[in-house]
DNA sequence: ATGACGATTTACT
DNA sequence: GTAAATCGTCATA
């Protein structure tokens, strides 16, 4: 009989004192890696409920429900950055393992956030295109904060729209190729799987130019949320 | 070296 | 409704 194996922890772990968990939590609620490797649209409808967390340096957080996601079908879709198997620099995150974060920068000004699905040798993802914010809306909305002052900002206009939600939660070029499954910065909590029922499906946003692949209905979006990026017709 | 182009948002007519 | 803002990225040369 082999005793049991013990891992003894870095040596940076001394200073730091364990902290008993609540007895209410007996597992991580971070989704986990067999979530992310299925297919985008099965992923993009199963992100729907989920809860986005941003964690930041000082131990404070800032997180919001996904109420809408877009699905990128990898080689074959015109609309998708890895169309072709286009693979440069940018988009190399594209490439990694299911539950990747693929951040990039757009419009010279802008950041959005995907979540990488299926495996390293098919790149395919998610667009998360809108968060209903549950925690520190106050970070959010100083985030958010512009032209418009940050008292004067509405709930529906923190994270309604893939680069609002990135400057909300402050995802930036530094998230890129964050693996949310382990990532102490950015991860993606279990939540209600939403019905089929609520889930209607439209056409994506912002990819005129991709011809026949412009009106594949690769939208999801809980029905009558008012944190949508933009109204269905 | 150069130029065209965005998986967007905001302000303004 | 239309248009400006704004610049990293990549294909072309």
């Amino acid at each position: 009989m082999r005793p049991p194996h013990r891992v003894e922890p870095p040596a940076h772990c001394d200073t730091i004192p364990r902290v008993p968990q609540p007895s209410t939590s007996k597992s991580s609620p971070r989704l986990t890696r067999r979530f992310y490797r299925r297919d985008p649209v099965t992923v993009a409808r199963a992100l729907l409920g989920k809860t986005l967390v941003r964690h930041f340096k000082n131990g404070r957080r800032a997180a919001g429900t996904i109420v809408e996601t877009e699905a990128y079908l990898g080689a074959p879709d015109r609309a998708a950055h890895a169309y072709n198997h286009h693979h440069t620099p940018r988009n190399h995150s594209m490439y990694l393992d299911g539950g990747a974060a693929y951040v990039y920068f757009t419009y010279g000004m802008h950041f959005c956030c995907n979540i990488v699905t299926q495996t390293a040798d098919v790149p395919t993802a998610c667009l998360i295109r809108a968060l209903q914010p549950t925690e520190g809306l106050d970070l959010m909305r100083r985030n958010r904060a512009g032209k418009i002052p940050a008292d004067r900002l509405r709930d529906t206009d923190l994270a309604s729209g893939p680069a609002k939600l990135c400057q909300a939660l402050n995802i930036t070029r530094d998230l890129d190729a964050q693996d949310l499954t382990q990532s102490p910065h950015l991860t993606v909590e279990r939540g209600p799987t939403i019905p089929p029922s609520q889930i209607p499906r439209a056409p994506r946003v912002g990819i005129a130019y991709a011809e026949q692949w412009t009106d594949k209905p690769l939208r999801f979006f809980i029905t009558a949320n008012p944190h949508v990026s933009v109204p269905h017709p």
